[in-house]
DNA sequence: TTCGTATTACGAATGTCTTCGTAATCAGGA
DNA sequence: TCCTGATTACGAAGACATTCGTAATACGAA
């Protein structure tokens, strides 16, 4: 399918919180995330690398730069979900599914959407 | 719970081949790994940090000495859901699991083992 | 226009991971 | 014992990610 570019940690830091608060600036990702103390050029200069890579986009016509995500949250989650089946479960997706179920970690209520998505699935034929 | 260090890329797929194939010589892992290229001295190296960090056991009453895994399988595949479940989805294992049924890479009997390991959580209340 | 401040661009230092070249060590045979 | 080939240990190079200091630039105010 469509080859979304993985993103390093720090730049998946950043587009979580574009995915979530829309196009921002550098000050606005700054205030978005207290607990790291992080510069103001390290987030800058890690924005101009995702820009070269493709992984954001920027609207230079305002004066603070305007940054916002140009890659999709659920293909980057799907493509991250990838790797790491490839990596930890010989590839199967079900296995990592399975697995991260046996975390424990999952509510009734989860657990129930996740029944729910099975349905819509086995519908799907 | 228990603290298990978190391997990388390389790391990992020594691991994966020490759980698959037990006890092993660098040349077993090397021969078990026919599409990559990699050097003797690399394998080694890689195990001699592996064994510092604690990943991996050697028996060196042995010549060639044979390495083994140090930790779980099960342990370290929770750790990597976990990780990622962290940095990509809000740290709900919950959302992960919804997106990976998502890809539509898993087939109906995956599905309907999947529907099982449900079962069995209701089940425990 | 000129100046001052905020913003942006650039370059480099640091740390980690991976890789391998070379030196040191070991074990068995002559 | 000594030598030789295999194995192990060490050190360093290269690639990448992250961070920030400093230089360059742009915009608004005086």
């Amino acid at each position: 399918m469509t080859d979304v570019p993985t993103p390093t940690p720090a730049e998946l830091t950043l587009l979580n919180l574009l995915w979530k608060h829309g196009p921002s600036t550098v000050h606005d990702l700054i205030n978005a995330m207290p607990e790291r103390e992080v510069g103001y050029t390290t987030v800058l200069k890690t924005l101009q690398i995702m820009d070269a890579k493709g992984l954001v986009a920027r609207d230079s016509s305002r004066r603070p730069h305007v940054f916002r995500p140009a890659i999709e949250q659920t293909a980057t989650q799907r493509s991250l979900i990838g790797r790491l089946a490839d990596r930890a479960f010989h590839g199967s997706t079900a296995s990592l599914v399975l697995n991260a179920l046996g975390t424990g970690r999952t509510t009734k209520t989860e657990l129930a959407e996740i029944r729910a998505m099975l349905d819509r699935l086995d519908g799907d034929e």
